[in-house]
RNA sequence: GGGCGGGUAGCUCAGCGGGAGAGCAUCGGUCUUACAAGCCGAGGGUCGCAGGUUCGAAACCUGUUCCGCCCACCA
């Protein structure tokens, strides 16, 4: 993959000097009259520098036409956002990849919804704005660069904190890049200019701001806790970061002695036999008649030799459960914790950072990790006859979310955000619908997640994030105080006293939760916040809606300015105020429950308006895409292809040692050829149109290779209307509804009717329904039977006059369409759009705007076939189902019978008098379409195979007259099946009308349209019974 | 343990109270001067299973089975 774009081979290779006028699309002889600049927008001045070629290829190739449209649009600043701009606001965020990675579907997924709805509100007149931005990620990246300094022989440690830092904003120089190029190339239209990274200046100002005022209003506090710690990532995580994965694992059944009770003991159930060593108690059911009686007695801790009491906690224990005696192990068990709180239990920790034994425990034990430990336990506890017994257990194990290992729950002093008051508002966001949640099923997991109100640890025991802006006044001497600080100070402010900053960074989606008001400016009061903020739609995949779309709503809810400021009131920049806290202690910071942020002010104040959430993609056999299994499939390897041996090496390059060799046989094996070359705009058009699936989006590459032939098709569209567009003049054309024809009329009404449909759909976030909409519209009836209705009123031999209405109608049609694709396929509707003359705007055409990004949308009512489908202009629609349903019926006859196209067929009509005058209107149509002569006539004729069709109850019949022999056998079998279909039919709806029930209670409108499909069946029936009479005739006769 | 989603044509999936659909694949016909990445036609489904609600169920309810996901400290 290059990024300079390759200038297409099959294109004269001069691009028209800069300084050229607006690019001459059509050949020389059509040269649109340009009409100067639409109105508005400075951009829409600029010369189309770029002209589309003289000619287009005969096919559509994706890199010659990918190469050059996103550096002009960016450069033409099409994807700025106008915050002066007066119109009503669209935003959204683009949620931050991590900036050391590289693009996966997902993030295409992302990109191109993103990308549709923002291209489409743009076309549509909104003031929109798309920002991008990175995000540092802090322990994926850290641990990524502290492999790759283990692997020069050196540590983190060893080289210091300042000098990692140094490495690690290289390596993010280095590699933030490609994300930025996998956007281009997908065509997204990212507002560059107001590009950000979670750890720039501005956002680290955030941050701090951020921080400093949540400690102030007490909703960050610092407590001895236990907490989720990754041994082999060596820090704190939330208990969002830890995943519970269903372990194979074993119960243990251990023999505690009980003093000065002779021979009697307790037996206790573990799944962790190691964390004995680090019991404080014993605890029993009250009620329990096993042992209630020994409650305040104490037994002697085998191995570590200390005594602890036995307790009775009906809360821990459950008697039907193991033994009914529980080992308490406060320093390493959520639920052993709270217990010990209740009971006052001293807190033992036996394990260190990294997860080895330390000095609490038995000399013999000291420096083990939890395998061998455990196995020394176990085996020492056995020699002594305690180990009671050991049987198969089942049970939810703590995963590391990053790094896959188990986690050990730690006691240690970490910072929380307090999330009750916070979550409480938020869940009200949601339940009061100031937020919408899209797809609604979703909500219940919101509530679910933030209900919980689990107090959040942000803090990580990492160097590479926001470190934490507080200062510790405990030097000798000093005076204690605890300050959250907006600016660096090393003198205490109230005592004098060296400071000491923690040395602790934030969670990375303490960060992330901010971004929908750091990317605005917040805490600035700013235009772009002032304009933006609240942003219309947060897009994002399921995955992360509790790990970042709920912490946006906790954060942004309890910090966003409550209205928009006045200018007046223009942020001074905060003066460092240092606030304070006492001491911290051992014991949780006293509770001092701030009061949620009052409900008026929500709808200022919501991060975003509504949240569309979209589903997973995985590989075509639904499987989880990972680098380890190597069916992760890049983006770029859809846009650009890939030979087999290019997959290959990517494999070599990505994945982890151990996982190559499988990743490269799941790539051998699936892509035996490689990835054919697709385009972006086949990945785009593929990937919205899947864009329905609920959870999971297997991506076939079937699909993709579907899209590339549907851009082939809009390509061929144009090829073939700039082919038939001799000696046509743009600007004196106008669509004239009086003299168009009916194809011509015709395909101006579908046109609005798909543009309605598919700005509804917009709208509504179904990107799945609105490119399907597009797809068949632009396949099905605008190619299928539009261009091809209007064939000969184009071909050169033509009449002139009619000549020119077909061709600014199909140049109307053409300019339209492409509009309407655009924001899923931008690239090759740009390059057709260019390549197109087009009808000046006062004829509903777009000639003068410099490209169609900043064309308008079409919408209804804005479009020529606006005056018949709004009733003031009589709508050929009628004509052209009846046209479709004779061409239909033929073909369906021609078809049974393999009567090649270039064998013409004789073909009579018969039907009311109706089908006659309408035959006069459209006759000469259905003859091209149906390879036949067409005529009207009121009896059937005799030798003919008959075939009957009709729009709503009517019914007329197509008698095609085949030269040679009928095989009339044959004959009578095949409308004997199609009679005995509609029988069948009738049958049903017979029974349901019969149903005097169905009758009674059934809405009218339903009733009527059981009738109407009643007699629509009969005369249906009536015709293949007709066509069967005759041909049984002709049996008889013959 | 709790919650959620899904089982519809050979494959991947739409439809989610009123006549079973799309793309791909298959079969037949066609190199018709935009497109063979095309055009035309055809075949193919008791909508997981069983009950129920309803005039009417692929859709709603209950149960059941099979997949998948999320959450969860019963040692």
């Amino acid at each position: 993959m290059s990024d300079s774009p390759p200038s297409p081979p099959s294109r004269p290779s001069s691009p028209p000097p800069p300084a050229s006028p607006s690019a001459p699309s059509a050949p020389a002889a059509l040269d649109p009259a340009e009409h100067g600049a639409r109105a508005g927008g400075d951009a829409a001045r600029a010369p189309a520098a770029v002209g589309a070629a003289d000619e287009l290829a005969k096919a559509y190739d994706p890199a010659a036409v990918e190469a050059r449209w996103y550096s002009v649009w960016e450069s033409r600043g099409y994807f700025r956002g106008d915050e002066k701009s007066d119109a009503e606001p669209f935003c959204v965020v683009l949620p931050p990849p991590n900036v050391t990675g590289s693009l996966h579907m997902g993030h295409a997924l992302t990109a191109t919804l993103e990308d549709v709805m923002v291209r489409h509100r743009r076309m549509s007149g909104r003031a929109t704005v798309w920002l991008p931005g990175t995000d540092h990620a802090g322990i994926g990246t850290q641990v990524v660069v502290e492999r790759e300094l283990n692997r020069e022989g050196t540590t983190r440690h060893a080289i210091g904190r300042d000098k990692f830092l140094e490495r690690v904003w290289q390596w993010k120089a280095q590699k933030g890049s490609r994300i930025s190029l996998q956007h281009r190339r997908l065509g997204a239209s990212l507002d560059w200019s107001r590009e950000r990274f979670t750890m720039d200046e501005p956002s680290s100002r955030a941050v701090r701001e951020a921080f400093v005022r949540l400690f102030e209003a007490g909703l960050v506090f610092r407590a001895r806790r236990l907490i989720n710690w990754c041994t082999v990532d060596r820090t704190a995580l939330s208990d969002a970061e830890v995943k519970h994965e269903t372990h194979q694992g074993k119960l243990w059944h251990l023999r505690y002695r009980v003093e000065g009770e002779g021979d009697r003991s307790v037996v206790v159930a573990t799944t962790r036999p190691e964390t004995m060593l680090g019991d404080t108690a014993v605890a029993v059911h009250p009620d329990d008649p096993r042992h209630g009686d020994l409650v305040g007695r104490t037994v002697a801790l085998p191995l570590a030799e200390r005594l602890i009491p036995i307790v009775a906690d009906a809360q821990l224990v459950n008697l039907e459960f193991g033994t009914g005696a529980v080992k308490v192990t406060p320093g390493h068990d959520f639920a052993d914790f709270e217990t010990g709180k209740r009971h006052a239990l001293p807190v033992v920790s036996i394990f260190d950072g990294e997860g080895r034994a330390n000095d609490a425990v038995p000399a013999r034990y000291r420096g083990l990790a939890v395998p061998e430990l455990r196995a020394r336990v176990l085996a020492d506890l056995d020699a002594r006859g305690l180990l009671v017994k050991e049987e198969p257990y089942e049970h939810p194990l703590p995963h590391c979310h990053r790094c896959g290992s188990v986690i050990e729950p730690m006691v240690s002093d970490q910072w929380f955000a307090r999330t009750e008051a916070m979550g409480r508002v938020a869940v009200e966001a949601v339940r009061r619908g100031a937020v919408r949640i899209v797809p609604e099923e979703w909500r219940q997991t919101y509530f679910n997640w933030q209900e919980e109100y689990r107090d959040w640890c942000i803090s990580r025991q990492l160097w590479w994030g926001h470190r934490i802006p507080v200062f510790y006044c405990d030097g000798a001497g000093g005076c204690g105080a605890v300050l959250a600080l907006r600016t660096d100070e090393t003198a205490c402010p109230r005592c004098g006293g060296r400071l000491r900053q923690d040395d602790d960074v934030l969670d990375t989606w303490f960060s992330s939760a901010l971004w929908p008001m750091t990317t605005l400016g917040w805490p600035d009061d700013t235009a772009d916040l002032r304009k933006w903020y609240p942003t219309t739609v947060l897009e994002t995949g399921h995955d992360i809606l509790t790990f970042w779309v709920s912490r946006m709503l906790l954060f942004c809810l309890q910090l966003a300015p409550e209205r928009p400021p006045r200018l007046s009131s223009l942020a001074t920049t905060p003066t460092p105020t240092p606030s304070t806290t006492p001491t911290p202690s051992a014991t949780p910071t006293p509770t001092a429950t701030p009061t949620p942020t009052p409900v008026p002010f929500m709808d200022q104040r919501v991060p975003f308006r509504t949240v569309y959430l979209h589903a997973m993609v995985r590989d075509e056999k639904g499987e989880k895409m990972s680098k380890s299994k190597g069916n992760v499939i890049d983006p770029l390897d859809v846009i650009d292809g890939a030979s087999l041996d290019q997959l290959v090496a990517a494999v070599r390059e990505q994945a982890a040692p151990d996982a190559q060799e499988s990743a490269i046989a799941y790539r051998r094996e699936r892509f035996p050829e490689g990835l054919p070359r697709c385009g972006a705009d086949a990945l785009r058009l593929t990937l919205a149109q899947l864009a329905a699936q609920g959870r999971d989006i297997k991506l076939p590459v079937d699909r993709l290779v579907a899209s590339r032939s549907f851009c082939n098709k809009i390509w061929q569209a144009v090829r073939f209307a700039r082919l038939n567009l001799g000696g046509f003049d743009p600007a004196t054309q106008r669509f004239d509804p009086a003299a168009a024809s009916v194809p011509d009329r015709w395909i101006v009404c579908a046109l609005d009717r798909a543009a309605v449909r598919l700005h509804e759909a917009l709208e509504g976030l179904e990107f799945a329904e609105a490119a399907n909409g597009i797809y068949a519209f632009f396949w099905h009836e605008l190619c299928d039977w539009y261009i091809e209705m209007a064939k000969p009123a184009l071909a050169a031999a033509a009449e002139p006059r009619g000549r020119a209405q077909a061709q600014g109608a199909l140049v109307l049609a053409l300019d339209a369409s492409l509009r309407l694709l655009h924001p899923f396929a931008p690239f090759v509707t740009e390059e057709l759009w260019q390549a197109l003359p087009r009808l000046p705007e006062h004829a509903g055409g777009t000639a003068g705007i410099a490209s169609i990004m900043i064309a308008p949308f079409p919408r209804p009512g804005a479009l020529p076939g606006a005056a018949y489908t709004g009733g003031r202009c009589d709508d050929p629609r009628d004509d052209v189902e009846w046209g479709k349903g004779m061409v239909n019926a033929v073909r369906t006859v021609r078809g049974e019978y393999n009567v090649p196209p270039s064998r013409k067929t004789e073909v009579v009509i018969t039907g009311p008098d109706t089908a006659r005058r309408t035959l006069e209107t459209i006759g000469a149509y259905v003859a091209a379409l149906s390879g036949s002569l067409v005529t009207w006539a009121a009896e059937s004729p005799r030798g003919a195979l008959s075939q009957d069709f009709g729009v709503g109850e009517e019914r007329w019949q197509a008698h095609v007259k085949l030269a040679g022999a009928i095989d009339v056998d044959a004959e009578l079998a095949r409308l004997d099946k199609e009679l005995k279909k509609a029988e069948k039919e009738l049958d049903g709806v017979r029974r349901k009308l019969g149903n005097a029930d169905f009758v009674a209670r059934a809405p009218a409108e339903i009733i009527e349209k059981e009738r109407a499909k009643e007699r629509e069946i009969g005369a249906t029936l009536a015709a293949r019974a007709q066509a069967r009479d005759r041909i049984r005739a002709l049996k008889a006769g013959s």
